[in-house]
DNA sequence: GGCTTGCATCCGGATGAGCGGATATGCGGA
DNA sequence: TCCGCATATCCGCTCATCCGGATGCAAGCC
């Protein structure tokens, strides 16, 4: 195996899959692709307590994948790069197709 | 949050996402994007024990991100979906556009 | 049928990740 | 300065995941 590409690879885990690896992150990416929010804005939204929602902020932050910036005693987070919600999307999209084809799969078996 | 959101976020999450977050699920993603490889070629690849492979092939099997065929006594892996292995391009260039940033941003520090 | 080869699964152990209540910190207003 | 709100971190706990040697199983050869 092409050592560049292993080093390039566990990077790309450490930093970016490892971030995607909870539903509630990605729920936290979902919610800031529709633009910046609020810590107490986004606990509302996924609806767990608050010191849950700013744990996976924290693991996003590191990551650079959100960034923060303070308004007085609040703090909004942002997405920083949209291409990460662009390359769920594309998940989503084989999701949807591997989902059609056991359906299709299912029909055909009964 | 939008509850039909949350419940795709959920079924991208299960059957995706959780496979992605191991550095070697995602290498074995990269070496069958070359075309199909048999067990005996990625363990050599990957260098790991078999047992790690199968096991590992097993989570993207489930998913269906992989696929196998049998060829006599050798079982050949393939991609199912090319789409994944271009999500993970999307995320590898946003992972260097973070890295570049941080760079530039040691340097300004120095 | 016995053997080899290639792969899948089982198992116990170690490590890591998520959880959420409690508490600390930072900021603005009175 | 003291208080209250928004957020961050700490803590003990539980559960999930990974590991790799050992073992089981299917397919082809003799």
């Amino acid at each position: 195996m092409d050592e560049r590409l292993e080093r390039e690879v566990n990077l790309l885990h450490a930093n970016i899959c490892q971030a995607l690896a909870d539903p509630k992150r990605i729920l936290i990416l979902y919610a800031l692709a529709d633009g910046p929010r609020s810590v107490g804005e986004l606990t509302d939204t996924l609806n767990v307590p608050q010191s849950t929602v700013s744990r996976h902020l924290k693991v996003l932050r590191e990551r650079q994948l959100v960034s923060a910036a303070r308004y007085g005693v609040a703090v909004h987070y942002s997405l920083t790069d949209r291409r990460v919600v662009e390359a769920l999307d594309t998940l989503r999209a084989v999701l949807f197709g591997t989902l059609a084809q056991r359906a299709e799969l299912a029909r055909g078996l009964s």
